[in-house]
DNA sequence: CCAACTCAGCACGCTAACGCACATAAGCCT
DNA sequence: AGGCTTATGTGCGTTAGCGTGCTGAGTTGG
């Protein structure tokens, strides 16, 4: 059975104010591509996933479309809600399969204006995503696909509970905003070189630390800034 | 004389919550090239641009940057002291000299924490700030240095009294992540295009509707959303 | 007024990534 | 089994942007 408190934010909640929310938290499984929130509408719910994951994209005129930042258990799927503009021009797809919390838009904005720890905690996860969402774009400019596969790796394990995740190569090329061959290229780099093993859209990660030797700094400073904003002490 | 209203937070807050404020908003003149946060940095202040221009960067090991957002009139420098991480990765510098109101740092969280129409505003603010992130991580992957040189020259024109902007090809070049020779290369095209006129360091908008026309979708999703989230109807 | 410096422009060759066209290959569904 | 769809691998030519080295035109300051 999956908890609540399995997704770090509603986790990371003093009690009486989780137990504020549970009656409203609804247990709901995501499945692989769905959207959360499309551009520019509004958003009934706001997602708490646990063991899902959901890519927040740009998508442009033309189709072309660019990840700009990955939220899982260690985050919620619909900031603009309690941020005041109601709406984001970016799309919310389910890239991992899995379960989530949801919660109606209205009561999280209810909890949010008590100004209490949720308000605190939602803030430094905003916070959190600029910095991802930053790293993205530099990373965008000036890193190889090699490097930034890497890194989407790794960000997504993180937020899985195995080694196992199952992405298509033309998805992740949608992701990174590249050509699906770029991915087919570096995938099997990184295949030939025993670090994942790829197979029909199910990607085996076997030598983690491997991948942590290729990736730039990219990835590691997005992980600092997640630890340094939402770690136990400093929050409560 | 310039007045803090000129800067739109603060001319978009009631009477009361303003009078609130001046005693303790100090004038500031901003010069070219001057650092208001380094990465990891706590800030003492936050900073109210009237007519100067602040790019933020998201700088790496190697010294290679891009521009994340820029900052001018219509915002705020300081976005971490409200959401509660105090420091960010990324470094704040001045693109074009000009006048800041700044206020420390402890008395806009006062403020912020007052949950009041300072409190909305700013979290408005903060979600177009996302937004123009968002959409600069997208423009880096998808658009070509001439359309991208485009989109910040309009950017920083709106920001900007006149149609005259001091800046060199380098510094341009650092802000888009690209090489001078790409600048001059991009800046030759629409000086040969009649859209602009540049001479050592000062560039002189000739055709604004020219550049419009250039310019990818980016510029305009920005601005819509900037106009959406901070127009005086909806955030009051 | 000349020297030093800054800024802009240009000419290479180079590489990563692109777009496109196929060739497999592996699972899926009668 | 056989044919379909979907996923992956490859091999082109093309191109945007990079790195480097250099030229020359302004600007500044002694």
């Amino acid at each position: 059975m999956l908890e609540p408190q399995q997704n770090a934010l509603l986790g990371l909640l003093p009690e009486e104010d989780l137990a504020h929310l549970l009656p409203h938290l609804e247990q709901v499984t995501l499945s692989l591509g769905q959207s959360l929130s499309e551009s520019g509408r509004q958003m009934s719910h706001v997602y708490f996933p646990l063991d899902a994951i959901v890519s927040l994209l740009c998508v442009m005129e033309d189709g072309a479309s660019t990840e700009i930042a990955v939220v899982g258990y260690e985050g919620i799927v619909g900031v603009s809600l309690f941020m005041g503009g109601e709406t984001t021009p970016s799309r919310a797809i389910v890239q991992s399969a899995g379960t989530a919390y949801r919660l109606k838009g209205q009561l999280l904005k209810n909890e949010f204006y008590r100004a209490g720890p949720m308000q605190r905690l939602l803030l430094r996860y905003t916070q959190a995503l600029l910095t991802q969402m930053a790293q993205t774009a530099v990373c965008n400019r000036h890193h190889s696909v090699d490097q930034q596969l890497c890194r989407w790796l790794l960000l997504s394990l993180d937020r899985l509970p195995g080694d196992k995740l199952i992405m298509t190569q033309e998805l992740i090329a949608n992701m990174l905003g590249v050509r699906r061959e770029g991915v087919t290229e570096s995938a099997g780099k990184l295949q030939r070189a025993g670090l994942i093993s790829y197979n029909r859209g199910h990607i085996t990660v076997i030598d983690r630390p491997g991948l942590e030797k290729r990736v730039c700094e990219c990835y590691a400073v997005v992980k600092r800034e997640y630890d340094r904003l939402l770690n136990h002490h400093d929050v409560m």
